[in-house]
DNA sequence: TGCTAAATCTCGAAC
DNA sequence: GTTCGAGGTTTAGCA
C-alpha cells in the first residue's frame, strides 16, 4: 500500500538544482514544499513587501501558493488557486513568481538559501464533512421533533413550495400546520422574509391554521420585531445540540421515519 | 552565515520515531512539517470529520496548526495560535491532538504513515509592510497634493492637536485652512467623528475659514450623511494610486518639502 | 473583555 | 461572468 514514493526531498540544494526541481514539479502538477531564506514582493489588489527571513512556502498542484512565517495562523503572503509560475535564477537567488489575472496580481518569492525542497504527489480523496450544518439541524429535528417543541410531528422535509423548499413541514400538538425554516447561524431579516414567503404560499393551498417557525441559534438585531409583525415565531436551537443528537442516533436511519 | 542547521528531516519514519520527534520539537518550540496519510476530527465551535488521505500538516512554534490538502488555498482544518499538544501512539497510528480553551476546541490528527517529518528552527525577523498604508497615502498626498484637489498646499503633517494628530494640514486654492484625515480602508463613522474632533479643536485656535476632508477609498454606509451633518467633506482616494505615486517618486525625499 | 468593521479575505451558489 | 452571502471565518481597532 505504501510502496510508492509520493515524496522526494532535497536537502540544502543549490538554487540551480532547486529551480530545476521546482520547474519539473510544477509541470508535473506536484505539490511543493520549500523551506529557506527568502523575501517576497506582492503587487495586485494591494502591494506588500516582506524582508528577508526563513519561511515555509507551499505550492499546490492547483496553482495556489502559501508563504508562512514560523508564527501565525495566516500566511503572510499567498496566491489563490489558478496561478501560472515562472521560476528562474537571478544571480545567486532563486526566484519564483506566481501570477494570475482577474484580478491581475503576482507574488515574487526570492530565495538565497533553500534548506529543504520536497516534491510530492499526494493522493487525497477523503471526504470532508462539517457537522452541525443546516442539513444536520434538519435531520436532528426529524430525529427528535421535541427539539422544536413538545408534540410536534414532522410530515415531510425539503417540501417543494413555489418560492423554494420548506426545510421541515409538520403538525403541532393542537393539529395546526407548522412550516419550519432552519438557519445554522444567527438568523437575519432574509431568513424571516424567506419563511414569510413559504408561509404565504402554503396559505394559498390550505385552509388549516398555519404557523411559521424560524429555527436558529440566535436572531439578529430587529428580526424578532420583524417576525412578530409577520405573525411568525422564533425557536432558539444550537447547531451543537443537533450534532450531539445526531451522534447519539447515528445507528438509526433517517429513512425510518417515512 | 548558513552554517547552522535549521532543519532536520526524517524520511519515512516509523510512527513511534515520528511521535518522539514531534514531542521534542514541540517542547523546543520548533516548527514542524508533517507529510503523510492522515484523518482528522475537529470538535469545538462546530465539528468536522476528514476521511483518510495524504496531506501536509504544519505545526508552528506559537502553537498554531494547519492541515492542508494537496489543493485549495485554505486549510481544511486548523487551529489558531496558543494550542497545547498531546502526541501519542494508538496502536499503529500516530495521534496528535491540538487543543485550546476559549473557545474550547480541539483537532485530532491521526497518521498511519508519515512520509516526511521536518523539525525546524526558523529565524524570521523580516519586516512585513503592506504598501499603500495610511502613512503611504499621507506621503503620496504630500508628494502630490493634487491627489486631494487642485491648488491644495500642505503646511504640515502629523500635526499635534488636542485630541491627537492631524494627518495632513494645509491651505486650499482660496486660502482656506484644510484639515485632512486619511483612512486606507473604507472609512466608518469613527473616522468622520475623529475628523470632526480635530476640526473643532483647530476652530478654537484660528478664526480663518476651515474645511475638514476625509480621504479614503470608500465611505461606509451612512457616513456621507454624517459628514454632511458635520459640515465635512469626502475625497475618494485609492491606496493603490498612492502606492503608484510613491513608486514614481522614490528618489525624492519627503523632507525636501519642508 | 467584548463588539464592530474590514480583509490582497476565500468560496460557493444564484442570477 | 457577476453578485451575494456565509465562514469553525480571522484580525485589527475601539468602547
Amino acid at each position: 500500500m505504501f510502496n510508492r514514493k509520493p515524496v522526494v526531498t532535497l536537502e540544502n540544494p543549490t538554487v540551480e538544482k532547486a529551480a530545476e526541481s521546482i520547474k519539473e514539479a510544477v509541470s508535473k502538477r506536484k505539490a511543493i514544499i520549500l523551506v529557506g531564506n527568502c523575501w517576497v514582493d506582492y503587487k495586485g489588489r494591494a502591494s506588500s513587501k516582506l524582508e528577508s527571513g526563513e519561511r515555509i512556502v507551499i505550492i499546490k498542484k492547483d496553482g495556489s501558493v502559501l508563504i508562512h512565517r514560523p508564527f501565525g495562523y495566516e500566511p503572510v503572503n499567498w496566491q489563490p488557486a489558478g496561478c501560472l509560475f515562472q521560476t528562474s535564477i537571478r544571480g545567486e537567488t532563486l526566484q519564483v513568481r506566481a501570477s494570475r489575472k482577474k484580478p491581475s496580481e503576482s507574488v515574487k518569492i526570492s530565495f538565497d538559501k533553500v534548506f529543504v525542497l520536497s516534491s510530492m504527489n499526494l493522493i487525497d480523496r477523503g471526504e470532508f464533512s462539517l457537522h452541525a450544518s443546516e442539513l444536520d439541524m434538519q435531520k436532528a429535528i426529524l430525529l427528535d421533533p421535541s427539539l422544536l417543541e413538545e408534540g410536534f410531528k414532522p410530515i415531510s422535509y425539503e417540501k417543494k413550495v413555489e418560492p423554494g423548499f420548506v426545510d421541515v413541514y409538520g403538525v403541532d400538538r393542537e393539529g395546526r400546520l407548522v412550516v419550519v425554516e432552519i438557519k445554522r447561524r444567527t438568523a437575519g431579516r432574509n431568513a424571516a422574509l424567506q419563511l414569510a414567503k413559504y408561509v404565504d404560499f402554503v396559505k394559498t393551498v390550505t385552509r388549516r391554521e398555519l404557523r411559521g417557525v424560524l429555527v436558529a441559534p440566535h436572531l439578529a438585531k430587529g428580526v424578532q420585531t420583524l417576525l412578530t409583525c409577520l405573525g411568525l415565531e422564533f425557536k432558539a436551537l444550537e447547531p451543537k445540540n443537533c450534532a450531539d443528537i445526531l451522534r447519539k442516533s447515528e445507528t438509526r436511519k433517517l429513512g425510518d421515519f417515512f
